[in-house]
RNA sequence: GCGCCCGUAGCUCAGCUGGAUAGAGCGUCAGACUCCGGAUCUGAAGGCCGCGCGUUCGAAUCGCGCCGGGCGCACCA
């Protein structure tokens, strides 16, 4: 029986005790597992409050509850401990079979569909290590959703038609050539060249392996000089209205060479750009962008179902029919007078959550007529809910074409885009009468909206919007997964400012605070494509230190990036979600001790104790019949620690989604590696003669090795290399 | 001003729905098998769990009030 089962079994046993013994129901029995063994395998803390309802003591009431209770046979022993601890101790020999015969699929899951939606970069620069906290939590999310036996969709929103997008396409159409030049890294020349170089640097068709110099790179270089030449140049704003415009209107399916060559035109004629010419540049940004953003996510084996875009949800009336809904649910009103005059709004007021606010009156339209943010974001919550109907009962939906297929050679392996074979990912499209066979998108029952803490307000507005649209069940499965930001600490952005040269022009102030929040705005940041690269130059540094022999350069490329995206995903994992992550670069590339690539090392070994006992005495793993060898072992305490602990996995992937707190999971899988190498050095399987200890031994190390190709790989999405 | 988050060892952080001696890692000091990889292990030193009051048989954990730090409260996304 599971470990879980047992537990529900014991903890009813316990409750038909009480009411057996004591005639006392209602009772809700919960068992924990004690601090140490000698004090059992699971425990019943109860008596102790009750000893005051049932007038006796708790030492009483607990020998009374062992004395009557029906165990399950798993439980082999029972004493009272201390003031009243009633202390279960479990068959180990048991459960190390159970554990290691496969405890079968979860039938935890199955409520239907849950959406989680990550990643979500604006797509006019390369991504940052806070877009790497993003990504890896909502992946993990993801993972564990699965494990647990939910359907997932996973979902990375484009933000294709926001001013981010625009601030770019006007660096390249209107920022001084010699400034643009030189955020390109060339020498100035004449703006129609500019952008004939800039053009060349777009990827081809496709998801490419993420490489420095991408696209995204130079956009990372251009755009903090557009923000910066705003202040210097009132005109510029105005041109950033003109492009969002133009945007917004689209380009009708303009062929990019086309717009190109018209804006090229437009400059050597002193003429005013096209306006579809610019929606296509616009267009062509973003959309390059995504696919460098793409080919960095996959480096971390996350992939992803659906990339709705922002321009399609404006392009099919989206916002529309959920101002539709919010008007005749009377959500929203028209302002005439105030502050607010011309703009409709939504009231806050009634709602408690929003109740002592100064203005309890969110803007969703504009009065210039144009939807906010947070308009846009409640149709598509709607939307992904399942809950976005039009006035026939139909779905109000996007229109669906393939965007690229992708695969990927093991659940941690990086992830893959190739032809046509593999998992599809899809991106939406304005036209709905593009149907892919086959799929379904959106109406999630349960939705994760993962975004940083900085948001909590607009998505709070999200879900209010749901509630009183008449979902208060729908508002309450509407999750924001809210995690704090990543900074960079003083001597990280010194480090930076050194190696590249830039100056971010911070004050003494700024440096003496604990960290320095990171800023696109200003390009101050650390890149996640050069990140991984340090990290990978980093590990191929440690397995040269470590190792004897010649490595070959394909075997090395391996272990460097497996070591790499294992301390990466660790070091995002490993930390609360709602404290800052205050990153250093010393800590970051840490090898030893609490590390991803500690927890790699030990399946490492684990591993080589098999390669080895195969090869010098003909033994493996423990499977199969030899499983059933194992009746009535006895097993010693400090093995018994490792095989409870393995047995733990659903509960503390279960309380790591409940909380969205993946330090559990992380400690667990820290835990599991410690217990083994404590082992490793205690335990040696190869040099014991006897064959029943040396059995033993080898099944808790096929347990614990099984296990950690779990957590490691499926669940935090950590590979396990063969060597390091 | 209002709201949310954080405050635990010198430093970076765990501690799940309150439970039995407060845990890791780094750093410091002292050690380890002619060994299944030392990216390891063992040991030592190091804590009024920010402060106060309360609830409870029991509080790092829950409540209230302070203090310190961060982030929100846009016709930006």
């Amino acid at each position: 029986m599971p470990l879980q089962k047992i537990r529900t079994a014991a903890a009813e046993a316990v409750a038909a005790a009480l009411k057996s013994a004591f005639d006392h129901t209602g009772e809700r029995v919960a068992l924990e597992i004690p601090p140490n063994r000698a004090m059992g395998d699971l425990a019943w803390p109860g008596a102790l409050p009750l000893a005051r309802v049932l007038r006796r003591s708790p030492r009483q009431i607990a020998e009374a509850v062992a004395a009557a209770a029906q165990w399950p046979p798993e439980i082999t022993r029972v004493e009272v401990a201390g003031p009243g601890f009633l202390n279960l101790f479990l068959d180990r020999a048991g459960l190390l079979q159970h554990l290691l015969a496969g405890e079968g699929p979860d039938d935890t899951g199955a409520e239907g569909k849950v959406v989680v939606e990550h990643t979500n970069i604006n797509p006019n620069k390369a991504a940052h290590i806070g877009h790497l906290r993003n990504a890896v939590l909502g992946d993990i999310l993801v993972r564990c959703l699965r494990h647990l036996g939910h359907t997932v969709e996973v979902q990375n929103y484009v933000d294709d038609t926001g001013v981010q997008v625009a601030d770019v396409v006007v660096g390249i159409l209107y920022l001084p050539e010699i400034e643009l030049a030189a955020a390109m890294g060339l020498e100035p020349g004449r703006r129609d060249e500019l952008i004939t170089r800039f053009a060349e640097r777009l990827p081809g068709e496709g998801v490419h392996p993420a490489s420095t110099g991408d696209f995204d790179d130079l956009c990372w270089e251009v755009y903090p000089r557009v923000t910066g030449a705003y202040e210097d140049d009132p005109n510029l704003a105005a041109r950033r209205a003109e492009v969002l415009r133009a945007i917004e209107s689209g380009h009708g399916g303009m062929d990019l060479d086309e717009a190109l060559f018209s804006l090229e035109k437009a400059v050597v004629s002193g003429a005013p750009y096209p306006s579809r010419a610019v929606a296509r540049l616009a267009a062509a940004v973003a959309d390059a962008n995504l696919r460098c953003h793409l080919a960095t996510m996959a480096r971390l084996s996350i992939g992803y179902d659906l990339l709705p875009h922002e321009s399609d949800i404006l392009h099919l009336g989206f916002w529309d029919r959920a101002f539709e809904l919010l008007r005749e649910a009377g959500a929203i009103r028209l302002e005439s007078g105030g502050k607010n005059a011309g703009c409709w709004v939504m009231s806050l007021a009634d709602s408690p959550e929003f109740a002592d606010m100064d203005d309890p009156d969110k803007i969703l339209v504009r009065s210039n007529g144009t939807v906010t943010y947070t308009g846009k974001d409640i149709a598509y919550q709607l939307w992904k809910l399942g809950l976005l109907r039009d006035e026939d009962g139909a779905l109000h939906d996007f229109g669906y074409r393939p965007y690229a297929h992708w695969r990927r050679a093991g659940p941690a392996a990086p992830v893959e885009y190739c032809g046509r074979a593999g998992n599809l990912l899809a991106r939406t499209t304005n036209d709905r009468s593009e149907h892919l066979a086959g799929y379904s998108y959106g109406g999630g029952s349960r939705v994760y909206n993962v975004i940083d803490v900085r948001q909590s307000y607009p998505q709070k507005v999200v879900r209010e919007a749901v509630r009183v649209l008449g979902h208060p069940e729908a508002a309450d499965s509407s999750i924001h997964f809210a995690y704090e930001m990543v900074a960079l600490t003083p001597a990280a952005v010194r480090l930076i400012e050194e190696r590249t040269g830039a100056d971010f022009g911070l004050t003494a102030e700024d440096m003496e605070r604990p960290f320095v929040e990171m800023s696109g705005r200003r390009g101050i940041g650390v890149k996640a494509d050069e990140f991984l690269d340090i990290l990978t130059v980093r590990a191929r540094e440690a397995i040269e230190e470590r190792s004897e022999g010649i490595i070959d350069e394909d075997d090395m490329a391996e272990r460097a990036r497996t070591i790499a995206v294992g301390a990466l995903r660790y070091l995002m994992a490993r930390q609360s979600r709602n404290r800052v992550l205050a990153f250093d670069f010393d800590e970051a590339l840490a090898f030893e001790g609490d590390t991803g690539p500690y927890l790699q090392y030990s399946s490492v070994r684990a591993a080589k104790i098999f390669a080895k006992l195969r090869e010098r005495l003909g033994e493996g793993t423990v499977e199969g019949e030899e499983i059933g060898d194992l009746r009535g072992t006895e097993i010693p305490g400090d093995l018994w620690e490792l095989v409870l602990s393995c047995a733990r996995r659903r509960e503390v992937t279960g309380q790591a989604v409940a909380s969205l707190e993946f330090s559990l999971l992380a400690q667990h899988a820290h835990n599991l590696a410690q217990l083994f190498h404590k082992l490793y050095h205690a335990h040696p399987v190869l040099r014991e003669k006897d064959p029943g200890t040396r059995r033993l031994r080898r099944a808790v190390f096929t347990l614990f090795l099984g296990e950690m190709r779990v957590v490691l790989e499926e669940l935090m999405g950590i590979p396990v290399p063969e060597e390091m």
